[in-house]
DNA sequence: GCCGTTTTCGGCCCGACTGTTTTCAGTCG
C-alpha cells in the first residue's frame, strides 16, 4: 500500500473520530500523523520492512499509528476503520468536507434531521428545514448549498500528486510482468491536470490473459469492476477509484496513446484537421479515407506527423492554442523541473515549519538548488504563531550570522510570508519589510469578502514598494474550497506595470495559479516564480507539481525567473520597475 | 494519539470571524 492511501485512511480515520467527539488532540494526531506520512519522500512500507529502522521514530508517528500503519500494510484493512465505517454513513462525512460545516454541525444534521445523503442534505436545505435548527440560520444554509457541489466533486477526483504516486506504483508492479512488451500511462493524468477521475493503462502484450491476471494481482486491488476478454479490464483501487488498462496491438499503440490521452476537444480537433487531408484518425491508427490504407499509427509523432504536425506534449492538449502553435512550428519548450535554481517559499520552525533554517538549508543543496528565500508567517496567522517586526528582524539577523556558512554553496534571502490583511494594508510595517530581501504578501483571512474589497486589497500590496510577489493569488484549496473572488485581470496589470512577480505554488493542494491564469500571466508579461511552500524537509520535494502546472500553461524556462542563477535572479529583482522607489 | 534533557502526565499553535445569538459556539487557518 502506498503513503498516500495510509494518509488518506489516517485522514478518514480523523474525520470519523471527530465526527464521534473524540478528542480534538487525538483527532488533530491522526492528521499530523497523515501529514508526516504523505510528506514522506519514501515509502512507508520500505521503513517497515527495514528491521534496523523504526517508522514510529518518525514525527508525528507513535507507538499507534505505526502499528496501523503495519497493519495497513500488511492486510491491506484496518479492523477499526471497518466498524467506524458500518458506524457512521459516507454521506456524513461527506458533509464534513463542505466549507462551513463541521464535525459538531454534521453531527447535528444526522442527528436531528437523519441526512444521510449529499442530495438529502441539498433538499433539507431547499426545504428551508436545515435554518430551524437551533445554531443554524439562513445564511448557513446558503453555505451548506454552495459547498455541496464541491464535496461531491471531490468525493470523485483525486490529486494528480496522489494519482502519480499510485500511478508508480501499478507500473512498478506491472514491470513484473514477463508479458507486457510496452506500457504508458494515457488520460488525464498524462496531461497532469491537477486532479484526476481515473487512471488509463495502455499496454502491448504477448500474452493478454497474462497481462491481465498480472494486473488483477496487484496488492490493493479491492475489486474487479469488468474484465473483458483481450482487449480492456477496470478494477478498483480502495472505495472508489477506477484503473483501467487497455490492450492494444504494437502498430496501434501511438493511435491509441494518442487517443485515450485525450482531451476529447484536442482530439475533435485533431480528427478535423485529418478530415481535411482525406485521413481519418481513430484509436486503431491513422488511415487514408480513399483505400482505407493504413498511414500510421505505432507511435504519437506518427500520428501528428501525418496532418503535417509536430508531436504535441501531452500537458497541452486541451485545444487551447496547441493546434495553431504546432501548425507555426512555434510550440513552446516547456519547463522541465531540473531547470529549477532557486525556491522562494518556504517555513520553517519558527511559525508552523518543522525543519530550522540550516536544515532547510542542507535539504536544498541536497536538492541541487542555488538558492532559496525563508518566508514564515506573519503575525496575523496567529495560529502559526506568526513572527511579529521583532521576531521578523531577529530571525534575519539570524540568517546574517548564518550566510557565511554557505558561501559559494547556497545563497538565503531573508523573506516573510506577509499576510494582507482583512482591512487592507500589510501586517508588518514599510519600515520592517524594507529590511528583507524577498516579501511575499498573501491573503489568508477574509476570503468571504466582496470582489471589490479583496482585488483592492491585492491590488494594495502589489502597489507597496516592498512587496515583490503575491503568493498563491487566487486562495483555492483544490476539492476543499473554490478561490476567493478576485478581479484577476487588474491584479495582473498591476504586477506588470509594477514588475511584482506571481507565485505558482507548487503545494498539490493549491497549484495557485493554476495553468489559465498562469498562460494569462505569461502573456502580461509577468515575472512567475514556482515554489513549493515548503513546510518541512520533504516538503520541497513537491517542486515538480508546480512545473506540472506551469508546463500546461505553456511556460518556458524563460518564463520562470527562479530557473535563473542566484546572482541573476536577485539582478533581475533589483531592475524592476518598483525597485526605484525601494 | 504524540511528546518529552525542568515532565511518562498533562500538556497539545490560538485569535478572529461568522452567524447565530444577545454572550457564544462553531469554524477556520
Amino acid at each position: 500500500m502506498e503513503n498516500a492511501r495510509i494518509a488518506d485512511i489516517f485522514e478518514e480515520l480523523a474525520d470519523l473520530l471527530e465526527f464521534r467527539g473524540e478528542n480534538p488532540f487525538r483527532v488533530r494526531a491522526y492528521r499530523n500523523g497523515a501529514h508526516a506520512i504523505r510528506d514522506l519522500d519514501e515509502s512507508v512500507a520500505a521503513i517497515l520492512a527495514d528491521d534496523a529502522r523504526d517508522l514510529a521514530d518518525l514525527p508525528g508517528i507513535g507507538a499507534t499509528l505505526a502499528e496501523k500503519a503495519r497493519t495497513l500494510v500488511e492486510t491491506g484493512s484496518l479492523p477499526q476503520l471497518e466498524s467506524l465505517r458500518q458506524e457512521i454513513p459516507d454521506a456524513v462525512i461527506a458533509m464534513v468536507r463542505i466549507p462551513g460545516l463541521g464535525a459538531k454541525k454534521a453531527a447535528a444534521l444526522h442527528r436531528e434531521l437523519q441526512i444521510d445523503s449529499l442530495d438529502a442534505l441539498r433538499a433539507a436545505c431547499e426545504a428551508g428545514l436545515v435554518r430551524k435548527l437551533k445554531g443554524f440560520g439562513a445564511k448557513t444554509e446558503e453555505t451548506i448549498l454552495a459547498g455541496i457541489q464541491i464535496a461531491q466533486v471531490a468525493s470523485e477526483r483525486i490529486y494528480w500528486s496522489t494519482a502519480h504516486e499510485l500511478a508508480q506504483s501499478i507500473l512498478q508492479h506491472m514491470q513484473e510482468c514477463q508479458a507486457i512488451q510496452q506500457m504508458q500511462w494515457a488520460g488525464s493524468y498524462r496531461r497532469g491536470r491537477e486532479t484526476v477521475g481515473d487512471l488509463d493503462l495502455l499496454a502491448v502484450a504477448s500474452d493478454r490473459k497474462a497481462a491481465m491476471d498480472h494486473f488483477e494481482a496487484y496488492p490493493d486491488r479491492t475489486q474487479t469492476i469488468a474484465r473483458g476478454e483481450e482487449k480492456k479490464i477496470s478494477i478498483r483501487i480502495g472505495k472508489a477509484f477506477q484503473v483501467d488498462m487497455r490492450l492494444v496491438e504494437e502498430q496501434e499503440f501511438g493511435a491509441a496513446l494518442q487517443y485515450f490521452t485525450g482531451s476529447k476537444q484536442h482530439n475533435v480537433h485533431l480528427r478535423r484537421l485529418a478530415q481535411a487531408q482525406g485521413l481519418k484518425i481513430n484509436e486503431y491508427g491513422v488511415f487514408r479515407e480513399s483505400d482505407q490504407s493504413r498511414v500510421g499509427g505505432a507511435s504519437e509523432p506518427e500520428v501528428y506527423a501525418a496532418v503535417g504536425l509536430p508531436w504535441i506534449p501531452p500537458e497541452l492538449r486541451e485545444d487551447r492554442q496547441e493546434f495553431e502553435l504546432a501548425a507555426a512550428d512555434k510550440l513552446p519548450d516547456l519547463i522541465t523541473v531540473d531547470a529549477i535554481r532557486g525556491d522562494l517559499h518556504m517555513h520553517t520552525s519558527a511559525t508552523d515549519g518543522t525543519a530550522t533554517i540550516r536544515e532547510m538549508a542542507d535539504a536544498a543543496i541536497a536538492r541541487g538548488l542555488q538558492y532559496i528565500a525563508i518566508t514564515d508567517h506573519s503575525k496575523r496567522v496567529s495560529m502559526a504563531s506568526g513572527l511579529d517586526e521583532q521576531r521578523a528582524l531577529e530571525q534575519w539577523r539570524l540568517i546574517d550570522e548564518i550566510r557565511p556558512e554557505y558561501d559559494g554553496r547556497l545563497v538565503i534571502l531573508k523573506g516573510i510570508e506577509c499576510d494582507i490583511l482583512e482591512k487592507g494594508g500589510m501586517d508588518l510595517s514599510d519600515e520592517c519589510l524594507a529590511q528583507a530581501d524577498w516579501v511575499l504578501a498573501s491573503v489568508h483571512y477574509g476570503q468571504r469578502q466582496s470582489r471589490e474589497q479583496i482585488t483592492e486589497r491585492i491590488l494594495g500590496a502589489i502597489h507597496n514598494p516592498h512587496v515583490d510577489c503575491v503568493a498563491h493569488p487566487t486562495g483555492r484549496l483544490i476539492n476543499r474550497r473554490e478561490a476567493y473572488e478576485v478581479d484577476l485581470e487588474a491584479v495582473m496589470k498591476a504586477a506588470a506595470e509594477t514588475g511584482t512577480f506571481l507565485e505558482i505554488n507548487a503545494h498539490p493542494s493549491r497549484l495557485d495559479l493554476n495553468d489559465v491564469h498562469a498562460a494569462a500571466a505569461k502573456r502580461h508579461g509577468i515575472p512567475i516564480v514556482i515554489s513549493t511552500d515548503a513546510h518541512s524537509i520533504d516538503g520541497l520535494n513537491v517542486m515538480q507539481y508546480g512545473i506540472t502546472q506551469a508546463r500546461r500553461a505553456g511556460l518556458t524556462k524563460g518564463d520562470v525567473l527562479n530557473t535563473l542563477t542566484a546572482k541573476a535572479f536577485l539582478k533581475r529583482l533589483h531592475q524592476r520597475p518598483k525597485a526605484g522607489s525601494k
